[in-house]
DNA sequence: ATGCCTTTGTGAACGCGTGCACAAAGATGA
DNA sequence: TCATCTTTGTGCACGCGTTCACAAAGGCAT
């Protein structure tokens, strides 16, 4: 989700909507398999299962694509892959740069996924001077005082942010103003971006905070079902479980106001 | 997202949605850079700019959690981090697994905001046996052999994959036997689960190709309104960009069928 | 050629999420 | 005490996304 942008209609360009073209890549990687197992053709049933999501929903999402099916035997998987890898503009090549070459940074650039559908890692740049001509995946790190050169060489219009937080914000202007208009981030920060600039961010915390809170709902649930023994809590849940939001582990670390349990990140 | 669920409605247990939910850290990451500089009082406008998001959702996602705001006045920092905590569990502490300690388990090892939170890591587990015992972020590495009592053992209900694609499933599987009812998945697969144990995705793959899309959209269009002088397209984008869709890098690669162009991953 | 059987493609209904706009609430100053 | 001003909390409407259910379409066997 791009964030300071004033809200455009999810469907944009063709009618492609949204929640489809993050789906798109999901589908491809289940025909690719199928592929590979040189299945010729796969029903909306199967690769709907293979992708995990429902049956009618990728139809939904295939028909915006346009009538790839055959009524009675399902979808060519070949012809699939290939449609949908142009829709997404996987058919071209797009140079990437991977800025802050930290730990994960590292591990970006050693993760397969992004040379093997058309990404290709243009560039590894870091700010720390020490990092400068040490190869990292058989790339020599390139120092920060670069970027705008390698980017304006390479036609870099893909950026991945793997700095610490503070360093974010300000690696994403000098990105936009050499050329880049999109942005994957993984610093745990909001990037602002003018108009025209798409961002995503993959934040690990995030994703961990929201498991937190549906773990302890879960535990909160089977708590308060054992201790009142009353079944229909299960089904539908009608009152907080007051006494039993903290159950599990020791705790012990909650204050009369709590506070200190927090740290800043 | 959960994985192999018949979906159930999104806003369960009290009665929170889920998308505030995912937004609630958010908030938290903004509320508790406020506090560190003793902030006494927020508007919803001032941490609704902070966090990315429209001061009215932010007002909304709020009421569900009750009235903790002072009409005329604000938001109280300190005591809105700990209701926004306790909401998400994070009064509590979360033991963690990280499962296969490649560079991205190695990284997300060492990546601060794991600790920051309430979540600690209990351990680390690869399935290579020379990795045994090697100290990764200061915790030696154990076999995977270990990986029942290690959970038994520690209580631990939160497991992250990070392990190869092939291996996530068959991890998975032992993750939920062992007792672990949320997972976060890295490896590029879809897992299927059993009803009640949550498994949320991160998939750098998937992320980089919605936006090479949307890159693709943008070139695109930009490419038609130059060559067509036609300012409107731009406002309001009526017909497709049909000559325009592969503009960009040299292309050349996509061929009358063009499935050369296509890489199994 | 014809009827059957499978599977696609989509119209329609429903529910969630978002944003507007305003009334209620409380602080603040005279 | 009372008026004013700020900011919250929310009713309402709208649009996107999901799912159901079925008609249209095409292969296949007889």
């Amino acid at each position: 989700m791009a964030t300071g942008r004033p809200h455009r209609p999810a469907t944009r360009g063709r009618g492609i909507p949204e929640a489809t073209v993050a789906r798109l890549p999901l589908y491809l990687r289940a025909l690719t398999a199928l592929s590979e197992r040189s299945v010729p053709t796969v029903s909306s049933e199967e690769l709907a299962t293979a992708a995990g999501v429902n049956s009618a929903k990728l139809r939904k999402d295939f028909s915006y694509l346009g009538s790839y099916g055959t009524r009675g035997v399902g979808y060519d998987v070949e012809y699939l892959v290939y449609q949908i890898s142009r829709e997404l503009g996987l058919t071209q090549d797009w140079p990437v740069v991977i800025v802050g070459i930290g730990n994960l940074g590292a591990a970006l650039a050693n993760y397969g996924g992004f040379a093997s559908r058309g990404f290709r890692v243009a560039a590894l740049i870091d700010a720390d001077p020490a990092m400068a001509g040490r190869p990292v995946a058989g790339i020599a790190v390139q120092h920060a005082d670069e970027l705008e050169k390698i980017i304006d060489d390479n036609g870099v219009s893909i950026g991945v942010i793997a700095t610490p937080a503070g360093a974010a914000q300000q690696v994403c202007e000098r990105l936009v103003a050499a050329g880049v208009t999109s942005i994957l981030n993984f610093a745990p920060t909001v990037l602002s971006v003018p108009d025209g600039v798409d961002v995503r961010k993959v934040d690990l915390s995030i994703e961990l905070q929201i498991l937190a809170f549906h773990e302890q709902r879960k535990a909160g649930e089977a708590a308060a079902a054992s201790e009142l023994s009353d079944v229909a809590e299960l089904v539908t849940p009608v009152a907080p479980p007051v006494a039993a939001t903290k159950r599990r582990a020791d705790d012990g670390s909650e204050g009369p106001d709590g506070l200190s349990a927090v740290m800043p990140a």
